[in-house]
DNA sequence: TTGCAATAATAAGCCCTGTTATTATATACC
DNA sequence: GGTATATAATAACAGGGCTTATTATTGCAA
């Protein structure tokens, strides 16, 4: 076959980002800022590197996100009452604004891409996605025991 | 539904890249550096632009993935002697033989992301997939059209 | 033939990502 | 109480990606 299921998953996925990343940047966001404001909005008032986790970044790779949000005014870092080294994150007015039009381009866009798919359809394609997406965790985590 | 359809479009692909990426990470080489090597050797003999497109990055991205496989001695930069602004790319003796351990690493993750998917399955994945992406490049040609 | 638009490659500047290492603090165990 | 281990955040360094702009060169068109 020419075009081969991988291609395919990695285009598509490729693709679906890129999309995003455009929609929000109309909102002067980035994709993983954008990330990170929802996941905010989602479970507010923990540490950094319970985002880092959600939004699966490394602790390293939130912290210069959150450096460059916070300069901006999107969000602040609040020192851990209960914990010396941590810092919790917060949103700001600024940014408490702008999730509601965020989940809008995020609903906007799975209705877009799922255009023409029947609810089957997309029933069948959710159930191979996370088949596939079972496959390669389990690859991963097999290398992880190896390596550890 | 608590997984969508569109987070786990982008995890599984996600999931897929980062898989490939470890792979070919053990022949010294990152995915976007295995997938130029894979393209030159498919399609010999072309210019930066050419695999540029082929490979789905803009020519500036090209020209510094070119300079670090220059750089290690797995491609190198020709003239072109038909144009004097253009460079042909070549593999090199080093270069030429890790196409084929590549081309394992490629299989066998096709085979292993797919692995307990009937022949049916893969089918209807690769059709739906090629559905959402024909969406989602729709919408993307036509924000092209509105702005030029 | 001159003059201008398109093309090939690259530079600058920014963001995202990871690996490895460091500092400060917390916690668990002896 | 004191030591060892784990955790939170960050720094340094490197690869990869994009947008916008620049320099050569080409090719068409007046």
């Amino acid at each position: 076959m020419q075009t081969n299921i991988g291609y395919l998953l990695s285009d598509s996925g490729r693709l679906l980002r890129r999309t995003f990343d455009e929609r929000v940047r109309s909102l002067g966001l980035t994709a993983v800022q954008a990330r990170l404001l929802l996941s905010l909005e989602k479970f507010p008032d923990n540490n950094q590197a319970f985002y880092a986790e959600r939004i699966e970044v490394e602790p390293i790779t939130l912290t210069r996100i959150v450096d460059r949000l916070e300069e901006t005014g999107w969000v602040e870092r609040v020192a851990d009452p209960a914990d010396r080294r941590a810092r919790l994150l917060h949103l700001t007015d600024k940014s408490r604004e702008i999730v509601e039009p965020l989940r809008r381009i995020v609903d906007g866009l799975v209705a877009d891409m799922a255009e023409g798919l029947s609810a089957d359809e997309r029933d069948t394609l959710a159930a191979l996605l996370e088949k596939v997406s079972a496959n390669l965790s389990a690859d991963r985590s097999m290398k992880d025991v190896a390596n550890g």
